[in-house]
Formats: structure tokens, sequence, C-alpha cells
DNA sequence: CAGTGTTCAGGAT
DNA sequence: ATCCTGAACACTG
């Protein structure tokens, strides 16, 4: 059984994932990608869909490091919810540059949800072009706001 | 060893 | 209020 590797539009990009079953290896971010299906439930994310990627296994939360630890924290920050790269080491117990530097690495935006990990002062960085993380926190925040009345 | 998707404090404009 | 330095922290190749 090979790896599944299709994309899907969001907004003006194209979202391209490896993925087996319940568990995605690669997520990238480009102008145009291969035509085949991706994981059902970053399709409902990417339609606008407000779901809960946490049941998805990724390579990259498994594992003994600070790494993977940072990640596991990572990704209990919910759906249209924010955390900063201190507030994540804190929680792990390490260096707000050693998240920075776990964030820069990760294999699985989305995934492990990175761009709702934002600097103190601004938004933070990117390693792909800073317009997705905008649009990605931008669309939670809509979808979030938009569910009867709240905020 | 060097490079980060940080953060904090200080000082200048 | 905004912007710039410099320094210290943890982790990976």
């Amino acid at each position: 059984m090979a790896v599944i590797t299709g994309s899907h539009p969001f907004g003006l990009w194209v979202v391209t994932v490896s993925w087996q079953g319940d568990a995605v290896y690669r997520v990238h971010f480009g102008r145009t990608g291969p035509s085949g299906p991706i994981h059902p439930l970053i399709r409902r994310y990417l339609m606008g869909q407000e779901v809960d990627l946490t049941g998805i296994a990724s390579p990259a939360d498994e594992g003994d490091g600070k790494t993977a630890a940072i990640y596991r924290a990572v990704r209990k920050v919910g759906y249209g919810e924010v955390a900063t790269y201190g507030e994540i080491a804190e929680t792990v117990g390490t260096a707000p540059r050693a998240v920075g530097q776990a964030m820069a690495r990760n294999p699985t935006p989305l995934v492990i949800p990175c761009h709702r990990i934002v600097s103190k002062h601004g938004i933070g960085g990117f390693t792909p072009p800073i317009e997705i993380k905008k649009d990605l926190l931008a669309m939670e925040r809509a979808v979030c706001s938009g569910r009867k009345g709240r905020i």
C-alpha cells in the first residue's frame, strides 16, 4: 500500500498532502499540486469547516525529544485559538527559540497547527509565504465568530 | 559551530 | 508610540 499524494485548493494556494490511512506524513503549500485525494478531514478543514485534526497521526509528534513534546503541546491549541512561542515553551519546559525551531521544521502544518503559534508582539514567522498563515488564522476566526453571535 | 518562525530590557527618535 | 540593538535561552544538522 503506497502513500497517497493529493492536493486541494485553499484560496489562491494549493495544499499538497502525502498521507496513508489516518497518518499524514507531509503537508506542503504551493501554487499548484498533483491531482488526487487528500485526507478527508483536511479537505473539510480547507473547505472552511471547524474540524478536529488531533485524530490524525503525524510522525512529527511521535518521539522522545523536546521537539516531539513541543508538537504535542502545539496540537492542544484548539481551532480558532492562538498561543505564543513563550507559552508553548513554558508548557514543555524549554526556551521560546526551541519552539520556533520546531515550528520551522514542522513537516505537517495544519495537522500540527504551527500557524496558531504567534509571536508575542506580532504574528511571528512562517516558512511558506506569511500570507498563508494570515489566511488560515483569518479563516478560523471568521468561522468561530460566524457560529451564532459569539464575539 | 552556526543558525533560527523568540523574548526582554534599554535607549534613541 | 515606534524602532533598533544586544544578549541569553534551547535545539538541530
